[in-house]
DNA sequence: CCGCGTTGTTGAGCTCGGTTCAGTACTCCC
DNA sequence: GGGAGTACTGAACCGAGCTCAACAACGCGG
């Protein structure tokens, strides 16, 4: 096959090109089955110029998974002026719109990077930690504390499980996917907290759905 | 250096003390910075004998991932003449011990087995969907809706996550971590299902849950 | 329009590590 | 003690990540 004209880019741009690919490619299966050929012919340079602008391939993955976690974080950035449940809301929303339309960016690259290598892992515990941050301050001063905070930790796996799991066997309907994880997250909050710490508004949520769900039982003491 | 005598296992035996060396290495860094000849030097045996046991690298380590997992899942094998809601306490409580003993282990095999390879995942996926079918046993005829076993995935999730947190930050007591992962099941099988189809014990203990919590607040209405 | 420096780009070749396989040596049994 | 069966070895192979010296496109001054 004759080589095509070489074409020279700023390296912004050859950048650019790169790690959108990667994206691509990665997405669809992991970095251990893609040959750095593989990527350097998908974007019609030689494997020298990959190395050029990626010290390894290794570094290359890392960039890749740090800009699906960016993109991922600019899809679901919330809108301080609203209140504070329906930012929680809302975000929850986004998150479930960027599954819908990315899953497989997102198991593959974002959820992916847990184990295997300790910058892949950083990459994704950064992200996980910026995204609890954002809970945080919805949730007011009670946000600031650590016990808080892991709760907030451990609900963001449950969202990013349930939703996955839901992709995957659509056992309910959308709109009762995005309830649960509210409930859920009302919930690990109060069990860490005593109510008198609890936002104002929260309590008010916390009682309605109390009262809500187990409404016989709770009824009878 | 002078190779030692060669030393003649059974097949069985030399297998065990494969995967046994390969949970230890494993757990300490990822496989990919494990080369084929560090495995076998430690083992005191050639390269090739590994491969006469494993066909490839990776199938030793699907191995290796794989009685982490069973390891894991024995560990947390629940008495099923007990209560419901003691396997549960109890499932959770052997759990955290679990990972206050090997946490390295569980993140580098169990957990980090996500991404990357196709396989792996589907240990891990094997492993997840083991434990969350013990779970919704507990629960009775509710754990066999669909939509029930989407929210007791996202609740293991959470622990997970909740559990690791909490072993790095050391955010809460102990006990009190156990709580919130117990409080939190209640409130996500309760917001998937009709309270009418939650079992007796059940729901007592969400009316016990939701009228700890927002008290003042549930109170008011 | 032509040289010339700058710099984006190339690809042959090196190295390292997973994999193979023909051969070795231990052990058991007759 | 010799033969068969089998656990085991290690030198050679090969493919993929990586290096580096050379190349070619563009801009600019004359």
């Amino acid at each position: 096959m004759a080589s095509r004209p070489r074409v020279r880019l700023d390296p912004q741009d050859r950048r650019a090109q790169l790690i959108a690919l990667g994206l691509q490619i990665l997405s669809a299966r992991p970095a251990s089955q893609v040959a750095v050929d593989d990527i350097a012919e998908a974007a019609g340079i030689s494997r020298g110029l990959l190395f050029h602008y990626f010290s390894s391939k290794r570094e290359f993955h890392l960039a890749v998974v740090q800009a699906a976690a960016d993109e991922l974080l600019t899809a679901t950035d919330p809108d301080d002026t609203l209140p504070a449940l329906e930012q929680l809301r809302l975000g929850l929303e986004a998150f479930v719109s960027f599954i819908e339309r990315k899953h497989e960016l997102y198991v593959a690259l974002v959820r992916g990077s847990a184990g295997a290598d300790p910058d892949l892992h950083a990459i994704f515990e950064d992200h996980r930690d910026k995204v609890a941050g954002r809970v945080c301050r919805v949730l007011g001063d009670a946000g600031g504390r650590p016990e808080v905070r892991t709760a907030v930790r451990g609900w963001l796996a449950f969202c990013e499980e349930t939703v996955l799991h839901w992709m995957a066997h659509r056992t309910m309907r959308r709109q009762q996917l995005v309830m649960l994880c509210e409930q859920v997250v009302v919930a690990a909050v109060a069990a860490v907290l005593p109510p008198e710490d609890l936002p104002a508004w929260y309590r008010e949520q916390a009682a309605a759905v109390a009262a809500a769900v187990p409404a016989d039982a709770a009824a009878r003491d």
